[in-house]
DNA sequence: GAAGATTGAAGCGTCAATCTTT
DNA sequence: AAAGATTGACGCTTCAATCTTC
């Protein structure tokens, strides 16, 4: 049983995201706020630059489908927390900025979240995680290979 | 910054969890099967007793809602891979069984599924990865702590 | 033609409400 | 009343097709 101890491990990577996002929708829900509209307000408010992130520019970085932009900004836009703006360049283009209100949200979120994940990692110790995260990186790195099992 | 590598952690962990589901969705589809159809053949296929699950039962193993495998279970007996078998002693349950083309399925997609997931994790070295589940393990353990953050 | 954004169809997931059976 | 299953409303995600602009 070679894979055995491999397949293990997807499996119980696979759980422990899986429950890190219940538990971080139901962090975030009391906000009005669900876990993939935090990563937007998160990455957003890094952006704190001046220009803003087209959706595809927003998309690559969720490494989310175009078309699933659409609707996530469309519901963030309504609840406004986002501004869908014209480039001045390109008129295919939309350049995405938070409102105020967007950033105060994000201010209000963001504590929370650090305080959870603190409090979840606390006992892990710090070179355990820093092996743990080297591991992923090469589970990631690996990961193009599922595309070719063997054209069967 | 003393949580920020908990962050990263926690990032990680989703992010890896993310391309494996996205790359188990993609080998699977030309069978016409997904990702949480695999996993429910995966369970069945190993409850080769007679009785068969209940739909809480998978439910509880998937974790998922109740009102989510209502659904997953249609789409499965549409497809002819599962059947919904009356039992005979609770008129509320549904006893739950692979049909011989669900265990066909299963038999086909199964060496697939362990061929690209050795691969992937053909470098990565028994000790680590022994390592990595022991603290992916206590993660899930502290997982219930989410749900306090502090009323706010 | 290619790129950015949108739309429609489908699957997966949650939650709240309902129905039947225990 | 409690438990098993279902339904309906909603959000996230993908894929394929379309529209506008480059």
């Amino acid at each position: 049983m070679k894979s055995e101890l491999g397949t293990r491990l997807v499996r119980e990577i696979m759980a422990t995201a899986d429950i890190f996002l219940r538990e971080s929708q139901r962090l975030f829900r009391p906000l009005g706020l669900t876990a993939a509209q935090y990563n937007v307000l998160n990455i957003l408010a890094e952006e704190d630059g001046e220009r803003g992130l087209s959706q595809r520019e927003l998309g690559d970085i969720l490494v989310v489908d175009r078309s699933n932009v659409t609707g996530l900004v469309d519901r963030m836009a309504k609840s406004g927390w986002v501004r869908r703006v014209d480039d001045p360049d390109d008129r295919r283009i939309f350049r995405l900025m938070l409102t105020p209100a967007g950033r105060e949200l994000w201010g209000k979120a963001t504590p929370l979240y650090h305080e959870v994940v603190g409090q979840v990692t606390a006992g892990a110790g710090r070179k355990r995680m820093e092996e743990t995260l080297a591991l992923l990186a090469e589970l990631q790195n690996r990961a193009p290979l599922w595309e070719t099992p063997q054209k069967i």
